[in-house]
DNA sequence: GCCGCATTTCAACAAGCGTTGAAAAATAAA
DNA sequence: TTTATTTTTCAACGCTTGTTGAAATGCGGC
């Protein structure tokens, strides 16, 4: 077998491209400062990847299919063990939600780098219209059906406005600007996202619920 | 009195470079680039400005205190024309929100580059905890407080999570990335920050409720 | 007219950028 | 071992970047 022995190096630079580019964003990090930090020559990352450009989306290929079948899965299971009546907007957006937590579950600290790259192509006007429907269309729009059902009689326009805001607090929370920390003097920690999901889940569902109509009781 | 004759291409840079940088971040946007969109010569920016980091602040600073007032003055207004109890959550996120859509207002298409501007460092780590403290502190301090009086019991941790989730649903609709238009098949629309806010009082407002407890102090 | 000052352009600098072809080193196959 | 292939480094390229000093332009006061 002649196949791939997968040097660490190639490993290494996705890493460090993952984690600077969290940071700085595409134009605010360098070929040479992922290398240096990666502890290889510059030519490197050109040989595996390619363009520039061609790394940033190698970063985000690493993770995008562990990510969505991860909260796919969690969708269809929450759908498995409702009722007829389908699963509480409550458990679709835990299942949205919970398992974003991978960095705790996989021991990869790599997870809150990625989550936060996907946070900055979101929120950026340049990068989302270029990145965010290759990722997340499918997932996106599975969730939505399955809210949809949740709150029977609600307007397309209320769901998709409601769900807006739900992607909002997410985006800002995966950021992990350190904000909260400092507005609530170390109440609150962003980087807590256990604590994160527990306040955003009843607060969001019962959002969509004031928007969307009362008719989508709240269940156990 | 040969007082600042307020050269237009001067407010020109500053116009160019707010609708760069809210489009591609401070690392993405050239000099050049911005001189050109302006109609100038490279160096007039540094000769008005300095740094390129100096024009970055500049953009800021010029609208700051314009819009932290109008906001601040709407948080006033609410409180002078409340009853002793203070104003209703509902009322204070729509002071919080609604001065924002000062675009249509003031006639001024800048703001719109300008908020989503805001959007831009508030969701970076790199820039966040640079910027917003200075910029926001303040306004953000005073909200909190009556959202304080407002959801009697509630605890701090609750508050500042909620109004977490409110900056960040507010962060996405500012940032203006058309993601809603295409999910939503043209039911929303980004640019349509009238019908975002229309959506987003009720629903922040019913989360700070759930979470914050409905009237006096939250279970255990 | 000329003068003084603010504004704008011109021209160029050193430094850093992404990228590439060829050499060197490491690894696998024989 | 020798050979073939992959991986890594070296060295350099053409280009762009932010920045600056000096020259040119505009303009009100004399």
């Amino acid at each position: 077998m002649t196949k791939t022995r997968q040097a660490p190096k190639r490993e290494r630079i996705l890493d460090v491209a993952e984690e600077l580019f969290a940071l700085r964003g595409y134009d605010g990090v360098t070929l040479r400062q992922i290398a240096n930090n990666a502890g290889v020559d510059v030519a490197l990352a050109s040989y595996h990847f390619g363009k520039k450009l061609d790394l940033f989306n190698a970063v985000f290929e690493r993770r995008a299919a562990h990510l969505n079948s991860a909260r796919l899965d969690a969708l269809e299971a929450c759908q498995a063990s409702a009722d007829a009546a389908g699963p509480s907007v409550e458990q679709i957006i835990e299942a949205f939600l919970r398992p974003l937590e991978l960095a705790q579950e996989t021991g990869d600290p790599g997870w809150q780098n990625y989550l936060a790259l996907i946070a900055y192509i979101n929120n950026s006007p340049y990068w989302g219209p270029r990145m965010m429907s290759k990722l997340f269309d499918g997932l996106v729009s599975a969730f939505i059906a399955a809210l949809r059902k949740a709150l029977p009689g609600a307007r397309d326009e209320d769901i998709y406005w409601c769900y807006h805001n739900l992607s909002g607090a997410l985006t800002l929370t995966l950021a992990q600007t350190g904000r909260i920390d400092k507005l609530s003097g170390g109440k609150c920690l962003s980087a807590d996202f256990e604590a994160a999901y527990d306040h955003m889940i009843p607060f969001v569902a019962a959002g969509f619920r004031e928007v969307c109509g009362r008719s989508g009781k709240k269940r156990a």
